[in-house]
Formats: structure tokens, sequence, C-alpha cells
RNA sequence: AGUCUCGUAGCUCAGUUGGUUAGAGCACUACACUGAUAAUGUAGGGGUCGGCGGUUCAAGUCCGCCUGAGACUACCA
């Protein structure tokens, strides 16, 4: 059995081979049995919805996801892991909508609810398989054979029984209030909704400072003005506002557009927005044309003593039914913009309804056919239309002429689909009606800040609805309490994003007047005195057969006690018609409730609590230890995980959260459709396979920051770690095979190993803690770069480098054995290290490995058969030498810097060279050098190192200033101390070095400064080329001597040879002859170092010979083929031949 | 509009409690090395550390203001 050898590297093969091994090896499954009965890690998985296509971004939540869990189950936890389906909701409605070409007016109409939620339980798992295929081509590991699926009978029923637990707890109740609401997408939008990112939006509106004349016999033509960015809202006023403590004018001027004399009442520090200095010592006249309106101040007053005037409606369509029309006080009143008065329109705003309640003022209100008391504009965003109002409500309160212009408009031309924004909006027209009429002071286009429905792009309105609200407010200490216990990567998030919107909480709004979705198990009496709230089926069951015994029922179609025999959802369950303690009907609430109680409640539906469920059973799978979502879920499933384990169970729902960045494009744009910058998750994984996606999107920066996705970034990951890994291990299989190396010696000891063995053993060990550690810490940035940098800069650029000869050379002694297990022991751990994050490749280069050494076996005595199943590496102390460490790192950079001078001197390497120079400060340096001599020695071509001692004179010294600890001792005398030590002469330092200190001058105060104060370092060596690289200088002897020169030419001529090999694709294992011409440098340098020469090339049989003529050796002609030039100036001929 | 985070080389990112030549990789140029060869080394160019001011002997680092980006919060009409 040999080690697989592969032609190149390719990721995307690996990819699709390791995939199907663990698929046909149920290695996942195994991973989980081979855990069984072990501590459990829980982990809970935020359901996607599967109606929409998965993205780039998708890969990375999902592979820090599987990063930890992969890591907790080779650290010895068992990690179930179970998959979910988030399935009702808007975004799934809306798709449906738009296949079938209906609106949600003809649900109900064109087709019934029932087909409807058919067809969205149809359209929710549209996309599964192509989820399914991400996940598995991603590396994801899941169950997705047992997900948990929000729209199942048991998962509503858990819905249901924790509703009961908060109706219980008196935290749940309905009110009226001002809400988001969309009429595109025809719902009530939560707090959580209205913030998803983009939401709020720049749009201009045509916005009007209207006028609302006073009513008064003394003040005649005299307006209040107030300003609104929403003129449809003004038909709705009712009131105005003003701040109580704010000074108002009364300005005598002129209608802009008609030139009418008036008088105008604002707040006075608003004034600069209407008039200027100037005019008002202009005449009091005024045309239409006019460009500056003359003004006079007539009067000046607080805004409480304005309160409680009245004004004429400003659009008298529609009658209010109490009194209104009075201006009242409102706190939060600013004179920021506008005018210092403020439009109230209570049916259309919070603070509106809020301060109109407060003074006593009622909202402009219709009745309907049904009876019902309902705003100005209906559920689809327009006017009421006379004809679905009641007769009596028309007749009495309604202006038929006036209103008739504008019934039936819809307020915002997004809601119209007959309309463009081109075309005249309701505001303009109300704007310019008023304008016609005088009462508009200022009319103009101004850029707002507005929010818009998340699914549908559409404005929302603000709009009075009935909902139902969980208390959230009631437990608002006790969320921020618990939130102090979770673990938030990273930490701000926590703190900051997440603490700051409990600190703001506002009640949870549960209700979603749609269709698909979980119902609402409320029914209420007609009167609402009398309500139950169902908390199971078993309940429903009871309470439905009462209702039987009453008479309001015929069936009880939830009478079976299998599942799938009945359906929870509407329209259904809207057929349920109870009976109360009374012995009225009661019929359900026809809400749904908000799709995000779904998903936070996943820990206790996935495992049908309290049904198929005890509270035991339940603690063993919550609260979760480790969650990991998008940042932007934190207003979203962070939100809900958290507010209902605190309601129901006094208790985190996790211990530990994520929450990774968005992903954008590499220029930093956010990826949208619109914009096509999207990158397809598939094509990416094919092209470059999952494991350098997920490497790169992990190690390039940390998770919760911004990912640019660069996919040249993904390609240098590739070439990178995993090239040079490849590398690696090519390198180690190839000779491994040639000596059959398949580790069945027993180990080497430790101590017996080389210093370089035991260098790289060092690193390894040192790496294994940090690694651990930040997997440990949920950094996995961290620990992506650290293994990367040990394979890059440890493994293949130091160790394989300084050993190749040791793999290739001679015979296979205990040094030979040494190398092999020391690389193979790096390989394997390293793919252990790295397989949470690169599961694929970890998981061919361990096969690989241990397919071969069955070094790894199971307790069967088998070959262990996936990377996955053992445990993480721990590190051995014991191995860990960090003089070690230090002193490979000295012998590093005393090479590069050899090199450098060879560089600088125009030396080849190729070149031996007598020795180097180096100046030591002590014992201890010397023999850190000393121990890696030989690696340096081989490293540059030198023969020897020399040390300088510090008493050495023929050192050019320069003495620096140590701020560090003379900054503390000295303050303000740092420059002039600083400056006194440059420029000390030589002898002054040999001073300072002989005694330990010195006395500076330092403006006539003596100063003593002792030699810690003061860093040492050689400038130069004088007739030598020297290097300086922090406190190390090296010099180096350039000189060349004859024998020096003989010696690099057997080098280049090797050198030669070897590329001729290579070049006649030789195997490195054949033999060769080599007949070179004649030449009388070449006869000394051959008669020195045949033998290494020989050696170094394998070849058998190396004559020189004069063209023509059998010379030394042999009896054949020699007839030259190659010609090549050995150094400067000598070329030769030279054939080469296998045995 | 407010709050928070961020702004370091052409690109992606490091940069400890403030301490004096601000780093790495990629990319580019040149030269080497190579029994790992679609690998590797050395050298070079490229930075007013977003701007201004302050604290300090000393600021990329601490503090203010400004500016740009992002996120969050928000129906202030």
């Amino acid at each position: 059995m040999k080690y697989q050898e592969y032609k190149q590297l390719d990721l995307t093969t690996i990819n699709k081979d390791i995939q199907e091994y663990w698929q046909e090896n149920k290695v996942f499954e195994n991973s989980l049995k081979l855990r069984q009965g072990s501590k459990e890690f829980i982990f809970y998985e935020g359901p996607p919805s599967a109606n929409g296509q998965p993205g780039i971004h998708h890969v990375m939540a999902r592979a820090i996801k599987d990063i930890f869990c992969r890591y907790k189950s080779m650290k010895g936890y068992h990690v179930a892991r179970k998959a979910g389906w988030d399935t009702h909701g808007l975004p799934v409605e809306l798709g449906v909508e738009k296949n079938l070409g209906i609106t949600k007016e003809d649900i109900g109409k064109k087709i019934s609810v029932d087909d409807y939620n058919e067809a969205c339980k149809a359209e929710v798992m549209k996309y599964k398989d192509m989820w399914d295929d991400l996940t598995k081509q991603m590396g994801y590991w899941v169950d997705l054979d047992n997900p948990y699926i929000t729209f199942k009978n048991e998962y509503i029923e858990t819905l249901w029984f924790l509703i009961g637990e908060l109706h219980k707890k008196g935290y749940l109740y309905k009110g009226y209030t001002i809400q988001p609401f969309s009429p595109a997408a025809g719902t009530g939008l939560s707090s959580h909704e209205l913030n998803m990112p983009g939401c709020y939006k720049d749009v201009k509106d045509t916005t009007m400072v209207a006028q609302f004349k006073v009513k008064s016999e003394e003040h005649k033509d005299t307006y209040f003005i107030a300003w609104t960015t929403t003129p449809w809202t003004l038909p709705s006023n009712t009131a105005l506002a003003v701040g109580p403590n704010i000074d108002y004018v009364w300005v005598r001027t002129f209608n802009p557009y008609t030139a009418e004399p008036i008088t105008v009442i604002l707040g006075k520090p608003l004034m600069n927005s209407f008039f200027t200095q100037e005019a008002q010592e202009l005449p009091m006249e005024y045309s239409q044309n006019d460009k500056v309106l003359p003004y006079r101040i007539i009067k000046e007053c607080k805004g409480k003593d304005l309160v409680g005037m009245e004004y004429h409606q400003l659009l008298p369509w529609i009658k209010p039914q109490e009194s209104a029309f009075r201006v009242i006080s409102g706190d939060f009143v600013t004179t920021d913009d506008g005018t210092g008065i403020v439009h109230i329109a209570p049916t259309f705003g919070a603070d509106d309804d809020k301060v109109a309640k407060q003074s006593g003022i009622p909202p402009l209100i219709l009745i309907d056919k049904e009876g019902k008391r309902q705003p100005m504009v209906d559920r689809t965003g327009k006017f009421y239309t006379m004809d679905v109002l009641d007769n009596d409500f028309v007749e009495k309160y309604i202006n038929k002429e006036l209103y008739s212009k504008f019934e039936g408009k819809y307020v915002k031309n997004a809601f119209d689909s007959k309309l463009t924004e081109k075309d005249m909006s309701l505001d303009v027209e109300i704007a310019l009606s008023l304008k016609q009429e005088g009462k508009a002071f200022k009319i103009e286009k101004h850029t707002h800040n507005y929010p818009h429905c998340w699914r549908t792009d559409k404005p929302i309105l603000y709009y009075p609805l009935d909902s139902w609200f969980i208390r959230t407010t009631a437990i608002k200490d006790r969320m921020i309490e618990l939130n102090k216990t979770i673990n938030w990567k990273p930490e701000s998030t926590g703190t900051g994003r997440f603490g700051n919107w409990l600190e703001n909480l506002v009640d949870w709004n549960l209700s979603r007047s749609r269709y698909w979705g979980t119902p609402l198990p409320i029914w209420r009496t007609e009167d609402g005195k009398e309500e139950i709230c169902i908390s199971s089926v078993e309940m429903l069951r009871k309470e439905i057969d009462k209702s039987i015994e009453k008479g309001f029922m015929k069936e009880n179609k939830y009478a079976s006690k299998d599942y799938l025999s009945f359906d929870l959802h509407r329209p259904y369950i809207d057929d349920v018609v109870l009976v109360s303690p009374k012995g009225e009907k009661m019929m359900r609430e026809t809400d749904l409730i908000d799709v995000w109680f779904d998903s936070g409640a996943m820990p206790y539906a996935q495992v049908h609590y309290p049904f198929s469920c005890s509270e035991d059973e339940l603690k063993k799978t919550f609260p979760a230890d480790f969650i990991a979502e998008g940042v932007d879920q934190t207003r979203g499933w962070f939100f809900t995980l958290h507010a209902i384990s605190t309601l129901v169970f006094d208790s985190v729902a996790f211990k530990n959260v994520v929450s990774n960045g968005l992903v954008l494009d590499k220029n930093g744009n956010k990826m949208s459709k619109r914009l096509g910058n999207g990158v397809n998750p598939f094509e990416v994984i094919d092209k470059y396979g999952a494991d350098a996606t997920r490497w790169y999107m992990i190690s390039n920066s940390q998770p919760w920051e911004n990912l640019k996705f660069d996919i040249d970034g993904v390609d240098e990951v590739r070439r990178k770690l995993f090239g040079t890994l490849y590398n690696t291990y090519s390198f180690f299989a190839l000779y491994a095979n040639i000596d059959s190396f398949a580790y069945c010696e027993k180990d080497i000891p430790y101590a017996d190993r080389p210093e370089i063995d035991r260098w790289i053993l060092s690193e390894l060990n040192s790496l294994i803690k940090s690694i651990d550690e930040s997997y440990n810490d949920y950094e996995p940035t961290r620990a992506a770069r650290a293994i990367s940098s040990f394979v890059d800069e440890c493994l293949s650029n130091w160790y394989v480098r300084l050993c190749r000869r040791r793999f290739w050379k001679g015979e296979y002694t205990e040094d030979k054995i040494s190398a092999y297990q020391t690389l193979y022991t790096c390989l394997e751990t390293l793919s252990q290290l790295m397989s949470p994050i690169a599961p694929f490749f970890a998981e061919r280069l361990f096969l690989d490995l241990n397919n071969i050494s069955s070094r790894r076996k199971d307790e069967n005595n088998k070959p262990i058969s996936s990377v996955h199943y053992t445990d993480f590496p721990t590190p051995d102390e014991s191995l860990i030498d960090k003089g070690l460490e230090e002193r490979m790192f000295l012998a590093q950079k005393v090479s590069s810097m050899v090199l450098s001078l060879r560089k600088k001197n125009n030396l080849r390497v190729r070149q031996p060279l007598q020795k180097i120079l180096i100046p030591a400060p002590n014992q201890n340096f010397i023999s850190q050098i000393e121990k890696v001599e030989e690696l340096i020695l081989s490293e540059v071509n030198v023969k020897a190192i020399e040390f300088l001692s510090p008493e050495n004179n023929v050192l050019v010294k320069k003495a620096k200033a140590n701020f560090k600890t003379l900054g503390p001792k000295f303050g303000s005398k740092m420059k002039a101390i600083a400056n006194s030590l440059d420029g000390f002469s030589q002898e002054r330092i040999s001073d300072l070095e002989r005694e330990g200190k010195i006395i500076l001058d330092i403006n006539n105060e003596e100063i003593e400064l002792l030699l810690s104060d003061v860093e040492i370092v050689t400038q130069d060596i004088p007739g030598w080329v020297v290097q300086n690289d922090g406190n190390i200088t090296v010099a180096l002897d350039t000189t060349i001597t004859e024998s020096l020169l003989k010696e690099a030419i057997a080098r280049e001529l090797v050198n030669r040879i070897q590329n001729i090999r290579k070049d006649q694709l030789f195997e490195v294992t054949d033999f060769i002859r080599v007949e070179i011409e004649y030449n009388a440098l070449l006869e000394e340098v051959i008669q020195e170092y045949s033998e290494y020469i020989k050696g170094e090339t394998l070849t058998s049989d190396l004559s020189l010979r004069r063209q023509g003529v059998s010379a030394i050796i042999g009896q054949q002609h020699f007839e030259p083929i190659l010609k090549i030039d050995i150094i400067e100036g000598v070329e030769l001929a030279i054939n080469i031949s296998k045995v």
C-alpha cells in the first residue's frame, strides 16, 4: 500500500469525493453515534425560509455554525444538529399572491382560503432541494432528515401552549394602537419588521405649510400655520399642538400665493425659515410675483397662552362627532423645523393619538356599514368611498360635494396599481386645492426618511389597529439582567445593539391579519367580555365537545388523536365556535401570530414540548450552548428567542452567540438582485471547493466584520494554504513511498530527534494550544490565521526546506525515520486542527495518511475512517521549548540577513564562503546560535560562524535611548538625553559598557544613566560587509579563495546535471552516466569533488574526455550533445545518459 | 435626526498597558534558488496611520471637533 500521489491539487474533486464518502459511510450519523451518551453541547439551527434561493452569505453563517459544532464534537461532546424550516409568514404569502396573480383582497373570494393555504404550503418548500444541495456541498453537517417544520400541527400546538402560558400570566392583551401598517402587504408590521435593514428610505414628498383659521371675532384673518410631510392626513386633522414654553409670534404679512393680507402665528425661533430680516423694513405691499414677503411682528406670546384657542376645520369634508379643532399642549413639539405648531391627526400618528387622548380631542372617525369605527383611509390605502359607509353617517357628517372629489383616492401612488410616481399624488392635489383657497402658506418638495414595508418595498402608513400584544415591557428588567449572562461575539452587539434595544423595549405586537400562519388561539364573545385561550389540541377537543352539546357546532373535526387527521390552520380553525362560561358563542380572534414567534419558540416546539417531552427532557436541549446567525437577526430571532425564554421559563435561551456581519461585494456594496452583484454560492464552491471558500470567509476578517467578498481572495487561499499544504503532503508521499515508510517503527524518542524535529514539534504543540483556545473562545479567524502561518512559515518554508535532503539522502536511518515521523505527525495534526474549517480537505489528508499507516485505530482495531471521529489534539507541554523556538527564530533571521548580504554583493548561494561574524552581547546568545549553527551554515553556504565579544574594539557601536525606561524617569529631559546619546563617542560607549552606568550633563544638571537605560547596537565592522536588524548584526567574509571557487564549480556542475536530468524526465531514482568535455579547470575540480558530484546526482560513471579521443576512461568516441555554461566565461559540452 | 462602530500601502488585513525605522499577505518590478517546480527566497517601489486641534517628554494608540462609510435607533409635524 502506498500513499496516494496526486498530479495536482484539485479541491473540487476532493470536495465531491469526500461528500460521497461521507454519504456512503454515513459519517455524520456515525460521528453522532460515537458521542452518544457524552455530555451534550446544545446547538440551535435558526430556521431558514426555503422559499428563496440561498446566497453566499448563507455559506458564511453556516460555516460558523459548522465550525463550532465540529470542534465541540471533537472535544468529546454529543452535538445534535436538528435542521429546521421557517414556513409561515408574509414572504411566502406574497410569493403565492404573485404566482397566482391575486391580491390579499381576492383571498376568500377568487380563491378559497383552503386552496390558498395549500398553495403556500407548496411554495414554502420551493427551493428546499437547492438548500439541501448547498448544505451538503458546503459541508454543513446538520440533520436534514428530521427537521422541525413550523407549519406542522405539533409545532403549532407548542406555540399555543406558550401563548396559553403568557395568557395565564397576564402578559397578553388586546389594544387599539397606531401601528405601522403596510397597505400593500395588507398587514400590520411589528417593530422588528420595521427595523429590518433598508426599511427607512429617503423619499421626496410634497410637503406644505397649511393655514388654520383662528375662530375669533377679534382676529378675523389670523391663521395658525403648521407644516406637514403628509398632506393627505390634513382632512383628518382635529387639533394643533404647541410647545407650552416656546415663544410664538403673530406676524402681519401676505399669503404668498393669493397676496391677501393675513396674520400668521408661528414659533418665534422659526421666523427665519419664512421671513428675511430686511423684509421687516419693506413697505407693506405685496403682489403675487414678488419674491420677498414684507411683514411686521404685531404680537408675541408663549405657547401656553395659545392653548385652548379654537380654529376652523381646514378641510371640512367630514365633521367630527365630538368637538374638536383646538390648540393643545404637546411636550414633544420642538423648534428644529416646521413652524413650532404641529398638525395633529390622531388616526395616523402614535404621538398624535396619545396627545389627543390626553387633551380630550377626538379622532376623525367614519362609521362603516357594519357600524364599525374607521379612520378615513381603508386597509388598502385609499379614502373610504361613501357607498361602504353607514348611510345615516354619510347624511349627517359628510359634505358630499367636497368629499366626492376625493373618495376612493389612494393616499400614496404606490398603493394604486394604475398610478406611477410621475402621476400627481393626492398630496399634491390637496396642496393645490388649499393653495387656491388661500390656505397654503408654503408648498415645497422635501426629502425625508420614511419607513417602507420590508417585503413589498412600498411605503407604510401609521394606522389605528386592534391588536394583540405581549407585555414584554413587564419583563424588560429581567431580560436585561439575563442578557448580561450571554457571551456575545462580538461583545458590542450584546451590550450595544441588543442591549440598547432591550432598554427601549416596547410591547410586542403579535397580531398579523393574514392567512398563512399560526392562528392566535383566542376565542372571544362578541362583546369581548369573556375569552378563552386554547393551549392544546386536547383542550380544543374538549371545548368543541362542549360547544356541540350546546348546539353551536355539529361535529368535532379535531376528535382524532392522529395529528395528520386535522389542520390547525385557517380556514378550518375559524369554523370552530366555542361556548363561554356564561353560555354565549365565542368566535376566534381572526389574527395570526407574528412569524418571529414561530422561530423564537423553536427550542420548545422542535421537541413538541410539553406534549411529547417532559420538562426534564426539555432541559437536555435547553437552553442552547451556542447559536449563530447574521447580525440582522439581533432584532429578529435573537430577540424572540430571548423574549420567549424569559417570559415563559425565566431563563436565557442561548449562552453563546456569534453574530456575523454582512457579506458585501468586493467593492463594499451590498449584494442585491437589482445591482446584479450577487455571488452564486454554487459556482464558487464548484470552482474553488467549499474548503477554500469557507477558509477565505473565516480567515479574511473577523466574522462579525462585514466581509468584502472577493473571488480572487478565495483563489489566494487555495494557492497559499491548500497549495502549500498539498505540496508538503506530496513531498512526504513521494519519499515515504520510496522508503516504504508506514509509521511501523516505534516513535524515535524525543530526545534522540535532531534539533529541527524538536523545533517543529515544539511549534506544533504551541499551535495546538493556541488553536484550541481560539476555537474555545469562538474566535475562528484567529485559529485559521494561526494554522495558515504555521503551514506556510514553519512547516513548508523552514522545516521541509531545510530537511529535504534528509528524506532523499542515504540509508533508512534513525534520522530519516525521525524526519518521516515528525513530518507525518505535523500533517496528521494539521488535518485535525483544520478539520472544523476545511472539513473536506482535512478528511482527504487524514485518510490518505491514516489509511496507509493505520496509526489511529478505533476500538475494533481498525483504522479510524474519518478525521471527524478523532479527538481534538491535546498539546504536549513537555514538547514545547520556548528557548528552542527562539533560537530557530534567530537562525531564520541570521540566514535571511546573510542571504540579503549575498544579494547585495552579488554572491550567489552556490558559491561557498569562508565565514560570518556575529557580535554577541552575551554567552547565552552564543550558545543559542551555536545550537543552530549547522542549519545556518548549510542554509547560507558558509563554512564557519565566529562570534565577537562586546569588548572587541573592532566594532563600531551606537548608543540609543531606551525610551520606555527613561521616559518615566526623566520626562521632559528626554529629548536632550536622546540627543546626547546619539552623539556618544566609541570611548563613552565603552565606558558605559564597562562601568554599567554613566553621568550625563544635561543643561548643567548631572544625570546618571544605567546600562539598561541605553540600547547599544553594532553599527559597523570596518572591512566587512555588514547587515543590521534590530539588535542583531551580521558580517560576511566575501573573499573567494581558489578552493572555494573550485567547490563552487562543483556545485554549479551538480546543478547543471540535475537540470538536465529533469529536462530529460529521468526518475529521481535513476542512475546515470556523465561524460564531460576535457577542460583544465574542471579536471582539478573533478579530482577533488568526484564523489560529491556522483553522490548528489546519482551518477555511477563520471568521465572527462577530449573530443574525438578516448581520453581518460572508456573506449568510446565522444560526441558532445549538450553545451552548458558553468561560470562566467566557461562553457563546456556534456553528455548524460541513463545507465 | 440621534447613538454606536469603523477609516493604517493599489487591494485584504495585523498593530499589546501610549515608547522613536508602522508590519504581513496579495499585486507590481528586478535578481536568485530549486531532488516540493503551477512551489520558494532576496531586494525594491508604494504610508502626512481620514482631517484639524488637544493631553503628554512621547500619539496609529488617549480626548475633543470635523469628514467619509456602515450598522442601529426614530412616524418630531
